[in-house]
DNA sequence: GGTCGATATTTCGTACGCTAAATATTCGCC
DNA sequence: GGCGAATATTTAGCGTACGAAATATCGACC
């Protein structure tokens, strides 16, 4: 994780609720990031590459884009990630017929033996324990963490609220934005 | 977060439950980065520096390892992170007396008085959240995570495991988790 | 009092991850 | 039929993040 933010130390003893509820979900988090790792580590690849070997076998050819959007990153980010792929001999580039613009990532067969030799998608771990909850407790869960997420955005808005680019409250900007 | 798996992508009316509670889980993870990067930007630091301010001024001096400790952060990881924070004069380093080995950061004037003009954790949103939910829920959560959190233990060590490097693991306890 | 294993920190090399700027191509529109 | 805005990708620069090796110090034990 970029830089992830990490919790406030708690002594275990002075745990509230909310520090085991948090500890849990740092728990996941980390964890998930654990076992990508360890999972790429034998197929001799990093986290992230995993994921677009994985993603490329199951849905095919895509354009730098639309793989960007998938994996949740910047382009720049997966620029460099495909870089690496590619030298690996993992993915070839090719540039679209249709619109010269777009560069399709297309997996190599070394690319698709790679994948075949990984079982698991990482995430299906997290789908299996979700999965073994009842029908109740995963409507609780989702119920909860919907109104979580919701409270969070009216926090946000409240308390953090957006750079203020904009000249929405009359004068003009108030040189709030610096740089 | 750092390489933060990615979650496989689904078509919007194909959902289970199962992904939207996923996709719950990664908006407020991908929030709580960006609610630190906001934040952390209007002081001119990035997200961990911010952490490292906060949490220096809540507990006072720390040396590195327990810093890394406390962000959960490897020791060279945090090596880097002080090294640009003391190049601005945010913090000092210092060598310990007792044991020489030690070294001890501590904010300065100016790290102080930039702790002061940051009004918030970014974690202390999601306490916040959390908060509002009513006992009920607030227990329920925590019965739900702490479930989801052992299946996926037990998941891993069945589907997953260790990297096996040792001969046979046997009676040896098989590496649980050190902590 | 010297050696050995453990502990604290740094150094090194690699890979993300982000933003901003550069580059290339397409598209709309007059 | 050419100009300018929009889109797709790359480049450049910085800051994490991790593991492994190097360095320095401590502590125990002979």
């Amino acid at each position: 994780m970029p830089p992830p933010p990490p919790p406030p130390p708690v002594s275990p003893d002075l745990k509230s609720e909310v520090d085991q509820v948090l500890e849990a979900i740092i728990y996941l988090y980390t964890e998930s990031r654990r076992i990508t790792k360890e999972l790429a580590k034998r197929a001799d690849l990093t986290g992230p590459q995993l994921t677009v070997v994985k993603l490329l076998q199951t849905v095919g050819d895509l354009s730098l884009s639309e793989l960007s959007d998938k994996i949740r990153a910047q382009n720049s980010t997966v620029t460099g990630i495909i870089d690496r792929m590619e030298r690996e001999g993992l993915v070839l580039r090719e540039r679209s017929k249709e619109d010269r613009r777009v560069v399709h990532i297309r997996l190599t067969a070394k690319g698709k033996a790679l994948a075949d030799g990984i079982p698991v998608e990482p995430m299906e771990i997290f789908k299996g324990a979700l999965e073994s909850l009842s029908v109740q407790e995963m409507r609780d869960l989702m119920r909860i963490m919907t109104k979580v997420a919701k409270r969070v955005k009216q926090i946000v808005r409240r308390d953090v609220g957006e750079p203020q680019t904009e000249s929405s409250n009359g004068a003009a900007g108030a040189g709030k934005e610096e740089k």
